[in-house]
DNA sequence: CTCCAACCTGGAGTGCACTCCAGGTCAAGG
DNA sequence: CCTTGACCTGGAGTGCACTCCAGGTTGGAG
């Protein structure tokens, strides 16, 4: 157990294989394991990073965020502060979007009413 | 009143100026008026289209689909059935979009209450 | 063993939504 | 008039986050 194939890092991820390699390359997804043949091996470990990235991502990070939060906790202990530095100003800024994404809602709502009121209808 | 330098509805608008241009090249925002000289003076009419740009841009529609809005609106009364309906879906969408922000802000503030639990702070 | 689906690499290409630029024109204040 | 800051055009360039490709390798089923 906890080694998963490529496709199954992919299925379990949501993310599609050629986006994990492209982390892996870039930096943000660190020396993945590989067999004596040189494919991929994906840990638990991984794929708990994996989860991390996408509920960044989903939240609008920029990938060098990202990977800067990857080189702080492969740094050490001694950079939690610095870590949860940067997750707590990413939350708000998450509130901040939350908030306008909210207000456009209720202001599309409001248009569709119009539409709805509209004589002959 | 209701005529408005380029300056002047870019600043109202929150878009730059450029993207005015652009959305006007790609026909999103259809014939601007001119003065004799050449230079766009934007409407009321004009802003009030650029609200609602800014609503359905800021819920993440694609400019293809705003396009294809404008372009219902322009032919006429006969088409509000179908504008409302695209206007609809996306509310559907939006209101996915805002169930997963929540989820992965959840997500998010769960790893910051991780990281503010670890003993040595 | 053999096969073939899944995997590998480096690098080029894509799609979106702007954003910037060069080289000129317009128009309002002094 | 003259200046100068705002404006014009067509087109090229940017940034982001992938996505695709060619050409070759791997490894588990039969």
């Amino acid at each position: 157990m906890t080694g998963y194939a490529p496709a199954e890092a992919a299925r379990r991820s949501g993310f599609s294989l050629d986006t994990l390699r492209y982390y892996e390359k870039i930096g943000l997804l660190a020396d993945v394991e590989r067999t004596a043949g040189g494919q991929r091996v994906f840990t638990d470990d991984d794929l708990g990073w994996l989860v991390l990235f996408r509920c960044l991502r989903d939240t609008g990070m920029p990938i060098a965020q990202m990977r800067r939060y990857a080189q702080l906790a492969r740094d050490g202990e001694h950079t939690v502060d610095e870590r949860l530095e940067l997750l707590r100003r990413h939350a708000e800024q998450v509130e901040e979007q939350m908030r306008l994404l909210q207000r456009q809602y209720d202001h599309l709502r409001e248009k569709i009413r119009f539409y709805e009121r509209l004589p002959g209808r």
